[in-house]
RNA sequence: GGAGAGAUGGCGGAGCGGUUGAACGCAGCGGUCUUGAAAACCGCAGGUCCUUCACGGGACUCGUGGGUUCGAAUCCCACUCUCUCCUCCA
């Protein structure tokens, strides 16, 4: 959530930002209003605690307590009267300012392009060329179910659309892109996390999304509202709120976390859309590359996460782009993000397999994540970053449909292949 | 599921209901000493919010929320979490 601060210093700056994300900016006004009103009733009543404190301080200091009490009570009795008069809507001001407080998204970073669809992103650059096929590339789900590696029909009887079982090859080589994604993970310096998949309500808002994805997340009721626990929508949700109400020292940033996690999305609102294969699903599995890091490099390092991931596909051999998002397409919690798209063959165009953004002090303020600079300073606030490193249902996606073969096999490509423990899966399903 | 113990500042750890926002130790900052450093000694030092141009002043804060009281870290109630033992179990 953003600092009540900057709508106070910087309303039009506030207004202009939610302009740009297409939403009203009307918010801006009520909120300052319930702040003054606020304001005003706070500094009334503190004024009048402080009047009771030092009457009560006079007891304190005197020899006989006793008579200084019955001779003050009366006063302080009055006193307790007015400042519960002046503080009667207090609660409710500071609750409907931070209820519309947190329905605010992030602001935008000043490089992020106007636009509001995808139709808006800018390309920052492409890496490889389309696979030249002599035949007609086939989506991946027909590949997939001639081979015998997914079987969407099965899943669905066990679960319903929108979920896929793996078998045989697929399973194993879905198993190979996470041992794959987690080593280069490794390597590029991030610790791994193998965090809890069910989260606490606190946490799931802390991270930004609640409120306002709600209806996105699975989740389970408990005995009460506060036992109630929700499957992660991505691992982001756990590593960003794994230093929640921490104060970090600053020689111990940048934080970089990696999780290979399923994530559990109900994707409500996307009825009609990506139906076939498994590019949208209700269950899917990533690894997710978390960063915690200062606010002067956490550009630097954006840059530096969508490397991390753009390097995967390179090695994989798989034609990519990096799109940055325009500001109608920036999500909720991001001040910026790229976007990287890998060729997919099949549907004949790019599709996301890497969504990297700068969260800023976005989360890290809902959250209470913090900094001390060095011994003395005050803290500060982190950046959190997120990304993809990477998507493994949509890699496998990618695979598939970018080495398949005339003859309906699929060349696994060579860096995967001692992960794997194979070189190509051929047409009858068996691996080789 | 049953029984018990606990939750205090960056960390550890005290705290008869009344200048305790909190002793003490470690870590930190400033200084003395030193060529420099270490050690020693002296001093400073929590966080959030309100107010002020600023200096400053004030409110809140000892797991969370209530209560008792003129006054609560200290007493009472509820909740959450942690630890130990028993039970159960991959």
């Amino acid at each position: 959530m953003l600092h009540l601060d900057l709508l106070r210093r910087e309303p039009d700056h506030v207004r202009v930002a939610a302009r740009r994300r297409g939403i009203g900016a009307e918010f801006v006004d009520r909120i300052l209003d319930l702040d003054r009103e606020r304001r005003a009733a706070l500094t009334t009543v503190e004024a009048l605690k402080a009047e009771k404190n030092a009457l009560t301080a006079e007891i304190g200091k005197a020899a006989d307590k006793k008579a200084a009490a019955a001779g003050l009570r009366p006063r302080i009795a009055e006193l307790d009267a007015r400042i519960a008069a002046a503080g009667e809507r207090l609660p409710a001001f500071d609750q409907q300012i931070d209820a519309a407080l947190t329905e605010v998204p992030n602001l935008l970073d000043g490089s992020v392009p106007d636009g509001s669809d995808e139709h808006a992103n800018v390309l920052v650059r492409s890496w490889g060329e389309a696979p030249r096929f002599a035949f007609t590339p086939k989506p991946h789900w027909e590949i997939g179910e001639r081979l015998g590696i997914f079987d969407f029909e099965r899943a669905a009887k066990l679960s319903g659309s929108r979920f896929t079982v793996l078998r045989g090859a697929g399973a194993r080589l879905s198993r190979a892109l996470a041992q794959f994604f987690l080593d280069r993970a490794a390597r590029n310096g991030y610790v791994e996390i193998d965090p809890p998949l069910l989260v606490s309500r606190s946490t799931m808002w802390s991270t930004g999304q609640l409120s306002k994805f709600s209806d996105q997340m699975y989740s389970f009721d408990g005995d009460g509202a506060s036992d109630a626990l929700y499957l992660i929508p991505t691992a982001e949700v756990p590593l960003t709120a794994m230093h929640r109400d921490e104060l970090l020292a600053g020689d111990a940033l940048p934080v970089r976390y990696a999780a290979h996690t399923p994530c559990f999305r109900k994707e409500a609102g996307a009825a009609g859309k990506d139906t076939r294969g498994l590019i949208r699903q209700h269950q899917f599995e990533k690894v997710e590359l978390v960063w915690l890091t200062t606010p002067e490099r956490s550009f630097d390092d954006l840059e530096t996460l969508v490397r991390n991931a753009t390097g995967l596909y390179e090695e994989l051999g798989i034609a990519h782009r990096v799109m940055l998002l325009c500001a109608g397409d920036t999500g909720f919690n991001a001040a910026k993000t790229f976007d990287v798209e890998a060729w997919m063959p099949g549907a004949d165009t790019y599709r996301e397999i890497s969504s990297c953004s700068n969260c800023t002090d976005f989360q890290a303020r809902r959250s209470s994540i913090r900094f001390r600079r060095e011994a003395g300073a005050k803290p500060e606030l982190v950046h959190t970053l997120n990304g993809s490193g990477g998507a493994i249902g949509r890699t496998l996606v990618a695979i598939v449909e970018n080495y398949q073969r005339a003859d309906g096999g699929v060349t696994i490509p060579e860096i995967l292949r001692p992960f794997a423990g194979f070189a190509s899966i051929e047409p009858d399903g068996r691996v080789r």
